[in-house]
DNA sequence: TCTGGGGTCCTAGGACCC
DNA sequence: TCTGGGGTCCTAGGACCC
């Protein structure tokens, strides 16, 4: 097999650019939803030693004092010019996963026979660069994993081309000089173990004992070494299958103490969660709510949450409000401060694929009426439910977002 | 003062069945 | 004194990913 992994490069940070030709070569950050920690980071900001997942408030001032840019997240942005990436790559090779936002796998095993790979790999940058503005790294591999390897070490090297083939030639050299911590399935846990074990880089966890490792550990790591080895285990997944699981949550921008304050924040996770679920056509048979104290504070620590079954699979807002909201009542515990809460949704299923229950009257009318309320709310109308009115200190403010430069007319950018 | 949000997969162990 | 053995299903929690 060949896959080749096209990673778009500091994808947020590079989308604000697009628009933004004046802050080329400048450093560019953007934070995560409550402008909490800096997500995404230019070439320029890297430089300046902005580190991933840094809290904003500790970097801030300095930053700015720098002449840094930034920009809080604005996913309808980013979530469109991946799409415009996407079917790009879709028409170089229709054999491909989307596997993150700024992330493909391709799968090029048919491509490898009728052209150069690393002239493929230059094209398919050189079009997403012209055609979008995004540039993108192509790392080619005979495995998921390989071509992750590759990938990093484009990172490790600098590569000005950008792109990197791993094969029988330069693999083992590969292998030696990507640490463990580095090989894609392997996080923090696993490589603390793997350390102590003498396992450094991912040529000694290739040529590990895999009966050994997967007794130790488990099947994950079997696969990831065979991978390692260039025997395909991970395959490409082609079609989305449906989500399993919808989580809406945030941090809250003050923390809370009393029931009354959560409830309203909580409505508006559930109805979206509900909107969100109706929108890909699922119902879902379970639903948690959970509440939690910052865990950085020096506060009492708290993290409480419920769950309940429905008797059917549901989407009706109505009947998930409730439920959430007698659930809140059940599990709040006073003397706490709550800077967290959210709703999850489990065991979703498609609604055409649903079992009735034989005993309990299907209401028509529910679906209907959501149907028309979602309807009518992606016209522009605000139709919402009563508990989720009023003021509510969700969410945080964002201070510094971008223009939704190609998803509302409003916000087109102007050439003068 | 201020530290994101949303997912997936795997395993162990309990409950239950015959 | 001595109390089976083998299976499935479900769930919570861990680990990882972007």
């Amino acid at each position: 097999m060949t896959i080749a992994l096209v990673d778009c490069e500091s994808f947020y940070a590079s989308c604000e650019t697009v628009f933004r030709p004046d802050l080329k070569g400048k450093p560019v950050v953007v934070l995560s939803n409550n402008d909490g920690c800096v997500i995404a980071r230019s070439i320029e900001a890297k430089q300046l030693g902005v580190a991933m997942g840094i809290p904003w408030f500790k970097i801030r001032e300095d930053y700015l004092k720098k002449g840094g840019i930034v920009f809080s997240s604005n996913y309808a942005f980013y979530g469109d010019m991946s799409s415009r990436v996407m079917s790009i790559l879709r028409s170089l090779c229709p054999k491909m996963e989307c596997y993150s936002i700024d992330e493909a796998f391709l799968d090029m095993t048919d491509l490898a026979s009728h052209y150069d790979l690393y002239e493929f790999g230059c094209y398919i940058r050189s079009v997403t660069k012209q055609w979008v503005g995004i540039p993108v790294r192509i790392a080619i591999g005979p495995t998921k994993t390989l071509a992750k390897v590759a990938a990093y070490q484009i990172k490790r090297r600098d590569l000005p081309s950008k792109v990197m083939i791993i094969d029988s030639h330069n693999r083992i050299d590969m292998l030696r000089s990507t640490p463990i911590r580095e090989i894609w399935g392997i996080g923090s846990r696993l490589s603390h173990h793997l350390h102590g074990m003498g396992i450094d880089n991912a040529y000694a966890l290739a040529n590990s004992n895999i009966a050994t490792m997967r007794k130790r550990f488990s099947v994950v790591i079997e696969r990831m070494i065979r991978e390692l080895n260039g025997e395909p285990c991970i395959g490409l997944e082609e079609s989305p299958s449906p989500r399993k699981q919808i989580i809406v949550s945030r941090s809250l921008r003050s923390p809370i103490t009393r029931v009354e304050e959560a409830r309203m924040p909580l409505s508006n996770f559930v109805a979206r969660a509900a909107e969100k679920l109706r929108s890909e056509y699922q119902h879902c048979q379970r639903m948690s709510i959970f509440i939690r104290t910052n865990r950085f504070s020096n506060h009492r620590q708290a993290y409480i949450a419920d769950q309940q079954t429905f008797p059917v699979p549901t989407n009706d807002s109505r009947l998930m409000l409730r439920t959430a909201n007698g659930m809140l009542n059940k599990i709040f515990r006073k003397g706490y401060r709550y800077s967290k809460l959210g709703v999850i949704l489990d065991d979703c299923t498609l609604v055409s694929s649903v079992q009735g229950d034989l005993f309990l009257a299907q209401d028509t009318h529910a679906s209907k009426l959501m149907q028309s309320i979602d309807q009518m709310n992606q016209k522009g109308a605000r139709i919402f439910f009563a508990s989720q009115h009023g003021t509510f200190s969700y969410p945080r403010n964002q201070q510094q977002v971008s223009q939704r430069y190609t998803t509302c007319w409003e916000e087109l950018p102007t050439v003068s």
